[in-house]
DNA sequence: CTGTTAGCGCTTTCAG
DNA sequence: CTGAAAGCGCTAACAG
């Protein structure tokens, strides 16, 4: 099969190269008829202008990195979906990459995405990403990023976050309302601004709530099912709560799992509250109170912000904050 | 920030770029301590010659396109796992799209792929297709394409799949050993080899086990919660059965989600069993029974053997079947 | 409004 | 073993 180019297209049509390519930009510096000849014969020919050539030409691939923690999170999958909706009706694609949690990954997955020269990227960190010298490198390069999520306080950077600190006292008021006293809040790593936020928000509504709160009742773990089973683990042994606080669905499912296994009554005991909202949240038993988030509104949103600041390089970065709503299941 | 190309590092070493071009590929057409001179000298100026160019030039973009179904489908997030790791492995990139089970934007995702010139595509069917011109479409162009999990039979394509034959028959036959004697089976859908091969192995482990089947034990779903959910609420209307055989985990959260609903008890009244081992099934109560499949390995598979064609664009289409495990837990 | 020309950064003959 | 030159398919001045 021929392989078609603009250059044969512009024989065919007895035009110049460039008149071919005018057709395919907005160039309004052409006749509008010869711009309907020309896209017609291309459309009858399947023809596409090559847009490796376009890429090396303009130095613009037309392509954004996305880097998350894992696939597999059922959160970022649904982020992704956002990104990608508002991403391909703007005619870029996405190129994914893991950091499984590794900082050293996420490092390595930045110096890939250079390599492959996307135009910019959006990002969530890990757990362990405490330093910034690759974000830095990025805006050196002139590669706009956008973190969403899981953000670090990172001077000149767009970020996509929701109110944390509301949802998180929202959720703190209503267990005190229903009575809880003897609460314990699971938070999320320290080096991510969304658990100090969201720990702010437990501790204030505790505060204003007049419930006294020591520091054991406050315990750490990162974002998976595993961690929250051995928090709870830990709990048990150590205080007699009546309520936990996890501020991630997937601790509240491993602590509601261990505390099954010891035949812990939910809510019944102990009431268990989530964050996140994620899509088994609301199948598991006992179904989940939580917090949602519109997930894929930022997943949206980040991609917007991304390519705003493609199409206007000059524009300020931005840091967009997101509403959540308290989601009242089962479970408490 | 100066933007450094082979070009340049040719001047700085007194090199012609042919050269330097050499050293970065397998070529043995150079001296090796020449090669070594440019390579560090390379690394020292943070150079990689840029992939774009290497592109339009070799017509090859070291890229892979995957369509899937739905990233929010976590089978699909895993095995993208398995597909991202071999392929990076290799040097490849992925560029990923979903057809959110719509056959239109199934052949719409071909066509993106095709304009974005991928090397290969790697892609599991929507519930809705049955015709394959778009694929016959991409042998005519030779690019290369695997099937996974969802397929359907087209020839000269190469294929990942699961013996899906044997683990249902084994499903079938440990539920007839159970006791259970009126068992109603939910299949996929009739487009998909998957199901109806699945179907072929419930429908012999009945007739081996002695079991009278009616057609009305046969009820048909596609591969969402909902439809598990709807499909229950039908059955209950209809039958009284004594166990309830999933042709995929999801419904089979549906079937239970609806069956609690009810007040019907899982196993006690009605047992449950599903069809992939979603992360979620060994969560939800009662924990499902179900048959697992190796997820990151059919990923992987898949990747290899694209990879392999891409190689060796000679190779024959291959068919790999991989094996299940029968997982018992509570709801049987 | 259209054509001519000169590259984008790389690989690949073909000579030496 | 190394270099010179042509060209992948496109865009962007510049001239007309």
């Amino acid at each position: 099969m021929e392989k078609i180019t603009i250059e044969l297209l512009a024989q065919k049509l007895n035009l110049s190269k460039s008149t071919i390519s005018r057709a395919f930009r907005d160039s309004f510096d052409i006749n509008p008829k010869t711009k309907q000849r020309i896209l017609e014969a291309a459309k009858e020919l399947d023809f596409e202008p090559n847009p490796i050539a376009k890429s090396l030409r303009e130095k613009k691939t037309q392509r954004i990195g996305v880097i998350i923690p894992s696939f597999t999170i059922p959160f970022y999958a649904q982020a992704i979906c956002g990104i990608q909706e508002i991403a391909s009706k703007e005619g870029y694609s996405l190129l994914i990459c893991q950091s499984d949690e590794s900082y050293e990954a996420e490092m390595q997955n930045v110096k890939s995405l250079l390599n492959s020269r996307v135009d910019g990227i959006i990002m969530s960190l890990t757990t362990e990403t405490t330093q910034y010298k690759h974000i830095l490198q990025l805006h050196k390069k002139d590669i706009p990023v956008v973190l969403f999520n899981r953000v670090i306080d990172i001077p000149n950077t767009s970020k996509v976050l929701v109110d944390d600190y509301d949802s998180s006292y929202k959720m703190t008021e209503y267990l005190i309302s229903r009575g809880y006293k003897n609460i314990i809040y699971i938070a999320g790593p320290k080096n991510l601004m969304l658990a100090s936020t969201r720990l702010k928000g437990f501790r204030n509504a505790m505060y204003v709530g007049k419930i006294e709160l020591s520091e054991d009742s406050i315990f750490y773990g990162d974002f998976s099912i595993e961690s929250g089973f051995k928090c709870a683990e830990e709990i048990l042994r150590k205080v007699k709560p009546d309520a936990i606080f996890c501020s991630c669905d997937n601790v509240a499912f491993g602590v509601i799992k261990y505390l099954k296994k010891r035949g812990v009554s939910v809510p019944g005991d102990i009431a268990v509250a989530g964050y996140t909202d994620e899509p088994f949240a609301a199948l598991i038993d006992p179904a989940l109170t939580t917090i949602r988030q519109p997930i894929h509104e930022i997943g949206e949103t980040a991609a917007q912000l991304l390519i705003k600041k493609l199409k206007y390089p000059y524009s300020k970065p931005e840091v967009k904050v997101l509403p959540t709503e308290l989601i009242i299941r089962e479970s408490t």
